[in-house]
DNA sequence: CCTCTAGGATAGGAGCACTATCCAGTGGTG
DNA sequence: CACCACTGGATAGTGCTCCTATCCTAGAGG
């Protein structure tokens, strides 16, 4: 098929695939001639990809590309998976603004849940998260800690489990980014209605 | 003191004072003649909290307006608390796009955890982002949901005993922001670092 | 032959959060 | 009393992001 086809299939812009050509999130057709081109069911499906992105992850245009760079250099799937994490819950924006800073109470979480201790971009977002808290005077207690994390503990054994990863490539990142982003807002918004919840009941013993 | 000051106080241009006072975040200083202001502490604090929720909560401008326009007009505190839940948990988005729709998913966890059966924000966003779940094939089993709401509730509850609401309201607004943005991410951080933990150890066995 | 389309280049535009410039009127300082 | 920094008010410009539109020529298909 060629653009016109490919922009009415996806319903994207034959002006946005020409952007996203440009930036090359979108692979080049194949050239039939000097002026016209053949796209296949891969560009289909690359540009709902990266509607996904865009619209309901809402990555931008730099980390999407970069997201997708990774997967056509046939980059380990682990790799990827763990660039998808970093990127979708933007780890990257508090991780990189310190070194790899460890605080006492990011280790104490890992040795008391139990989890591996490896360092990782979350182990280290998590540190900077708590750095960050401390220094704006947010109180994040040992106690506290060990609630969340426990919460966490049990979210992510039922998520996990849930999970089966698909063989293509971009469909991995589908699944992986629209799936991290859609739990966590669901955890988020569990979160809310909770605290919502327990406000409300202690409002009205109050009262 | 006069802009300038006020300016260096804050760390804040000029510049950028005149546009919050234009669209008035900031409320016009005490006119002393046609062409010179004093401006109190008040002030002082206003902008810190502008730039609390702008920098570190990441709130756009017309956001960070309603919120101190209603604050400045007396709003009820519980009120304010509900519209700054919204805001920063960005409630809005997800929940006015469909009405007041209920899904029995989000009926039955209410129901399960014992939460206080009344319509609110959070619980419409919480319907709203399961419908979207379901509308883009993200499966959400009850199970999954179960173990969710247990483990959020768990938060809340330390996190709300943790809490102690200021007098001021501008402190409340800060400290409700900020906290409620920082625990968010908290949460977000260690679910990550969670799920991570657990793929290694997955991984480890299938090894 | 005529119309349509591709590709390439470049320019335009909208939204956001500032930032800069210009203005004329003062306050206080020397 | 002259002068300069500073004021509020107005308006325009900037940098960023994500597109969208226009213009061009070469070539395909009816």
């Amino acid at each position: 098929m060629q653009l016109k086809e490919l922009s009415e299939r996806t319903g994207v812009s034959p002006a946005s695939i020409k952007f996203y050509l440009r930036e090359s999130l979108l692979p080049a057709g194949r050239s039939i001639h000097a002026t016209r081109a053949e796209y296949s069911e891969h560009h289909v499906s690359r540009l709902e990809l990266i509607q996904a992105l865009r619209r309901v992850v809402g990555l931008n245009i730099a980390e999407i590309g970069s997201l997708l760079r990774m997967a056509d250099g046939g980059a380990p799937r682990l790799d990827l998976l763990a660039a998808v994490q970093r990127t979708v819950l933007g780890l990257d924006d508090v991780s990189t603004e310190h070194g790899d800073l460890r605080t006492p109470a990011g280790d104490a979480v890992v040795r008391f849940r139990n989890w591996p201790d490896v360092p990782s971009d979350a182990r280290n977002a998590l540190n900077a998260q708590l750095a960050l808290m401390e220094s704006l005077g947010v109180p994040v207690t040992a106690e506290l800690l060990d609630a969340y994390s426990q919460a966490v503990d049990a979210i992510a054994a039922v998520n996990i489990s849930a999970t089966t990863a698909p063989e293509d490539v971009d469909q991995l990142i589908m699944t992986a980014a629209v799936g991290m982003h859609l739990h966590g807002q669901l955890v988020l918004k569990l979160l809310a209605l909770a605290h919502a919840s327990h406000a409300i009941r202690r409002y009205d013993k109050d009262a």
